[in-house]
DNA sequence: CGCATTTTTGATACACGTCAATCTCCGTGG
DNA sequence: CCACGGAGATTGACGTGTATCAAAAATGCG
């Protein structure tokens, strides 16, 4: 009998893994994960995107290595995969396949467009993301990070998010009298009334 | 006892199928075939590419009906899939799993750099595709589907082509004394010598 | 042989990249 | 408490790689 492993909380911009290492399939219980590819020769950098209830490291079970790197770009919650019963694991594989196709989908149109348009859909795939009681609000991964998914330069996006704070499309969140660059209130139809 | 279903042969710019129409999966035994999100409100156009080996409608395995539509890009051979046995079933959906995570990952970075990078990266892609025989010679999808495929527009993919070919990295390939504009041969290291 | 489709090529405009300076936020130590 | 410094974010000025519009040439099919 094998001791389960543990559920596992990441702060953000810190590594959970790294390619090539040892280990296990992960489902992302919260937060957003990227996941690049090894750049020694290749394609450098990024590859792909989780946020909540996807799995990744998936091809642990096949090889016992990842063959990704991933990093939290938000604070992450991580619980181990498959659950308790292996029994179910099929389906689930299935599942969470269907999952990433979808998902893989959705991060090629990330990077067709304009470039407003591939932020706001980036943003719209985060705030989806996030459980329905704050359904409004989105922690954003930096500009750098956001540039690297929707193959942009961090100088425009930023420009782009301003210009969506100026049009009302989001707003900062103020903590403590301060406003954090990353924590915002969504409002994807513009100031609404 | 269920009657094995048959191979299929689909010409270049056929469809395979639709999305939400049923059916089952499909190994690519040859050629390429590009999957398109049902376009009717969200995110439209080009979602993923399946080239020599990949499976294809996996999720019917799940759901029974497709969740992409799919059209041969070049001349296709299809299998049905899973093969005889299901008893494979297991590791092979896990094989093909990890195959589709590669894919997915080619596929985003096909979208960024310069123009020339990414056509050529694409031609790369294909090339690999082509069996050991022939393997320096790739039949390119039209220029509009390159240019889906690579978020860029025909015009220019067309530019690229041309310039490649004055590269002589590209070769066309003559058919009866006509060179057909999507068969080459194709030589990365350049004139060689 | 003739027509529809695809490809090529040119001229021009603009969205985004690039380079660089400044500003904010935040932790550290005097 | 404030000076200091680094990382991330903002903003500006300018250049360029592609998009866009348009027209002609090549290809392929009936």
């Amino acid at each position: 009998m094998v001791a389960p492993r543990q559920a596992r909380a990441v702060p953000a911009g810190e590594a959970i893994y790294r390619a090539g290492a040892p280990g296990s399939a992960w489902r992302v219980a919260a937060g957003v994960v990227r996941l690049d590819s090894p750049d020694a020769s290749g394609e450098a950098g990024f590859a792909s995107l989780a946020v909540t209830g996807d799995i990744i490291g998936c091809e642990t079970l096949l090889f016992g290595t990842y063959a990704f790197s991933a990093q939290a770009l938000t604070h992450c919650q991580l619980s181990p995969w498959p659950g308790g019963c292996t029994a179910a694991s099929g389906a689930s594989l299935l599942h969470s396949f269907a999952q990433a196709q979808r998902r893989a989908a959705d991060l090629v149109a990330l990077r067709s467009g304009q470039a407003a348009d591939r932020v706001l859909g980036l943003i719209r795939l985060l705030a989806g993301n996030t459980p329905a009681a704050t359904a409004a609000e989105v922690v954003l991964p930096t500009r750098q990070d956001i540039a690297d998914i929707t193959a942009l330069r961090f100088e425009t996006v930023s420009r782009i998010i301003k210009g969506l704070e100026r049009a009302r499309v989001l707003q900062r969140i103020r903590v403590d009298g301060v406003h954090a660059s990353r924590s915002f209130r969504v409002d994807f139809a513009g100031p609404g009334a």
